[in-house]
DNA sequence: TTTTAATTTGATAAAAATTCGCAAAAAAAT
DNA sequence: ATTTTTTTGCGAATTTTTATCAAATTAAAA
């Protein structure tokens, strides 16, 4: 962790900036709960714990700086928050979600399933694809066991 | 144009949901406007212009309504507005963007790409799609072609 | 057709998320 | 040591969306 920190320290320092204990607390915060997809709020209490002085802007501004660097990515599941996600070291922008409509819970995909239809788009459309975001909605592996049971239970009763 | 507007009057009808005057003109701009991807203000502002006194809430209500049966997309491509999209007829799920990183525009695609991915999704990590949400960010056609005039332009300077 | 009940609406207030403004603090440059 | 630049914290302001509630509309019942 503390060296996949100082990796983010010298792209910060690349482009000019610093990285000030506010940023590294934010940035502990993100690694600590890397499978989350945090809320800007979210993050915001965390560090807190740990940097109580900090205010929500400076968190605001730093979940900003790391996205235009393009060490975290700004998503939106549609629940009106916009939510935070540390990029994978050495992965350009492969990573996808699932989301279920029961119980809201996100998994993520690390895998690249779009090679083939990126190469599709780049041809057909003229579009040079730089990222992508795909998210499924549907229900979970726990979400369709319970549904099983519990309509097993009906039937019993 | 009418005889969508009648499908979806029945549809409303199905669920118990009357087609008034203000979710008529509603529908109205989003048919119109089929090709773009409007905010709830920008469609409150052409509404409107067809019936002045509807307010911003009832435009709210209406799309609120309208996605919840499925008949437009709540998008969001985080600009920090939702966006709704008509669902074209007879076609589930499968439509996505192209937005551009450059000039912002958004073009659509109309046609299914992940018939294999959902496969692999639905098999790999027993997750059940019912939908999904896939965005390209990238640089268009336009863009790409303006960017190559403007470079041999200052070659020329 | 009047009466009654249920839905829907408009206006405004309230809430939630995010950004702005600015003086103070910290860090870097001179 | 001073000056300049960056960054921060705080609260106010903005923006987007939701909630409230009485009035208007519509459908159903009598």
């Amino acid at each position: 962790m503390r060296q996949r920190i100082n990796q983010i320290k010298k792209e910060l320092h690349a482009q000019g900036y610093k990285l000030t204990p506010q940023r590294e607390a934010t940035l502990t915060v993100l690694l600590e709960r890397e499978e989350d997809h945090l809320s800007a709020e979210e993050v915001f209490l965390l560090v807190k714990e740990k940097a109580p002085e900090i205010g929500l802007a400076t968190v605001y501004r730093t979940l900003d700086l790391l996205t235009e660097l393009g060490i975290v990515d700004k998503i939106n599941f549609g629940d009106g928050v916009a939510r935070y996600d540390l990029r994978k070291e050495g992965i350009d922008h492969f990573h996808h979600h699932l989301v279920c409509m029961e119980c809201g819970s996100v998994e993520e995909i690390i895998e690249d399933l779009l090679v083939d239809v990126e190469k599709i788009v780049e041809e057909k459309w003229q579009f040079r694809v730089k990222d992508h975001r795909l998210t499924f909605h549907g229900v979970c592996k726990n979400c369709q066991e319970a549904a099983l049971k519990s309509r097993k239970k009906v039937k019993i009763d």
